[in-house]
DNA sequence: GTGAAAGCGCTAACAC
DNA sequence: GTGTTAGCGCTTTCAC
């Protein structure tokens, strides 16, 4: 790991390594990549040269050569967003054991960005490119397109992918959502959420929700949308000023669980009968629910599990296994968990 | 975007795009990268003809040709706790304008990992290491020391870094809230955290709180370590049982946000009296407390500012600013925000 | 089992 | 303003 004393700080080439051990430079190469027979003998002399020198090879030059590239691109819109390290967390784990690595880009939901992103990362040529959602930019699809290299489209079916994708359907979690909440027996329904120009998952589940208000004949009374800020704190503001519009609400649909949670917070404080006069849901599943004093009906997104298929996908398709026609499409389930905020009757 | 008819799937490159346009490929370089005089009409052709093909150039080729990469490393323990997608955002929008990438390597605490990931990543020769803490293997140092590129360790400032180094000292953390608390008449504390074999920074703020506790001549009344599950339920969990066992204690120091919001819940729940027969407090400033139904006493780690500061020295070294020796150290200075959950005298 | 030669697709450096 | 030449540090291919 040392490095000589006359250090001139170049980064150390096989050639040192080469000329350190006296192998040749093809054959230090491979004692390096476990590639090819080589006698004990060399191998153990170049392996030891390599760690004295504290050689680290050149993977540019490397995948120049071989045109290989170890590496997946992964683009999500946020960090912020507790979804997506989840969902990275999922991909991360399931390329452990593959030599894959991803390399993330965010888009902070915006469809410029995405496409500035994409670009970067394909000029890295990666072995395989994961990305959230179906809506791209006229230019980012064609990207996808001509990419050369698997592409998996993950959290949303709703729509037309490119190559493969891993998510579930948005449209009918909402739907589902709607189905249980009237089965429950609740009419008088309100929505709370967030603005969502770009959220598109969030604009499909309200539009299933919808639909699923509608086949029953009835429609959301009220709604309320954010932007910004602690999503707890918005949930309890949005709730105080949903109830204080509409007070004979008896269901709060919330896009999402942390905004739902706020909300239960502030019921629970002021004293509403939950889930008995006023019911309420989130969406996602966070874990962080279990730790509330009583537990907000949700819906599983399924994040890590996306995360995981989205790279079992990339990793079996650059290793080189057909497949192609097989897992273009994945839907995973998600199951409503009632909790304790609404009714069974 | 479209490729031609005959398209034979392998990837363009700036010769397809020289022979399109009827220029060199040396123009065509400068004309992509906006480098040198170009004429307006050559620039425009070859633009055109770059678009039309669809051309991405490659990197690769362009990063060993010019002994440049516009990479950053950025080695962090996990995606799970939500302090280290922080600190990537603000790196994230740090190098937003820079012409940096983050690339990102999860180590899951284990140092092990961290060695093998730091390997992959320097082999990528990027233009300088983020990563996070300051206990690294042997080999790790070793690497991080022979880089030959910006080093910045972050999160933690006590101890010795092998480059820059930017973050909060977790022992003055742990000391100052230690102070708070004796100094609003606490006396009989218990401390609730992580198991932290590996959690450095945890184990460095409850040697600073035991400090602290010495220096008033009191010592921690009772302790208590989890490890996995959701955090907020934990924190109910480990409340009631430290409580049940001990039942004489008048404050808690929970290691994190999130546990102590679970232990909070579960106090007000049980209608104990916060903060005057009971004191709690966590650590991060987590976004989250602000809808609690009762404000948490925290610390802010300063995990955005953390990681823009990382970023910012990265990118200024990389572009050749000198400054090697001013920046060294970064002390942040996190703040205790006494909340609703310390009394005040 | 080992080595030599020829690129991978770009850009630095220099000529014109 | 534009083109030519010579690599960057590896791996592929083929010879031995």
């Amino acid at each position: 790991m040392a490095r000589s004393p006359n250090d001139t700080r170049r980064p150390l080439t096989l050639r040192d390594v080469s000329e350190a051990s006296g192998v040749s430079e093809m054959t230090v190469s491979r004692v390096l990549r476990n590639r090819g027979d080589v006698s004990e003998t060399t191998r153990e002399r170049v392996l030891e040269a390599a760690r004295r020198l504290g050689y680290v090879p050149n993977k540019i030059a490397g995948a120049l050569a071989s045109q290989r590239v170890n590496l997946v691109g992964v683009i999500i819109p946020s960090f912020s967003n507790l979804v997506f390290p989840e969902v990275l967390s999922g991909i991360s784990s399931a390329l452990e054991d593959t030599g894959l690595q991803p390399v993330v880009g965010v888009t902070d939901y915006s469809p410029e960005k995405e496409e500035r992103v994409l670009y970067e990362m394909l000029s890295w040529r990666p072995s395989g490119v994961i990305i959230a959602g179906l809506e791209h930019s006229v230019n980012a699809r064609a990207m996808l397109e001509n990419a050369g290299v698997p592409v998996v489209e993950i959290m949303d079916v709703d729509g037309e992918g490119v190559d493969a994708v891993v998510g579930i359907s948005h449209r009918r979690a909402g739907r589902h959502m709607a189905e249980a909440i009237i089965a429950a027996g609740y009419r008088r329904i309100g929505f709370l959420g967030t603005k969502m120009p770009e959220d598109h998952r969030a604009r499909k589940r309200l539009e299933g929700f919808n639909e699923g208000l509608a086949a029953a004949g009835i429609s959301l009374v009220d709604t309320e949308f954010y932007s910004g800020g602690s999503a707890l704190s918005k949930g309890r503001e949005m709730t105080e000023a949903m109830l204080a519009r509409s007070p004979d609400l008896d269901f709060l649909y919330y896009s999402n669980d942390m905004i739902g949670a706020g909300g239960l917070l502030y019921c629970l404080e002021k004293g509403f009968d939950v889930p008995g006069q006023l019911g309420l849901a989130g969406f996602n599943g966070v874990e962080l629910l279990d730790g509330l004093p009583c537990k907000l009906a949700t819906m599983d997104a399924c994040r890590r599990e996306i995360g995981r298929k989205a790279a079992q996908i990339v990793a079996r398709r650059a290793s080189g296994a057909a497949g192609e026609a097989e897992d273009q499409i994945v839907e995973l389930q998600p199951v409503i968990q009632l909790g304790d905020t609404i009714r069974t009757l």
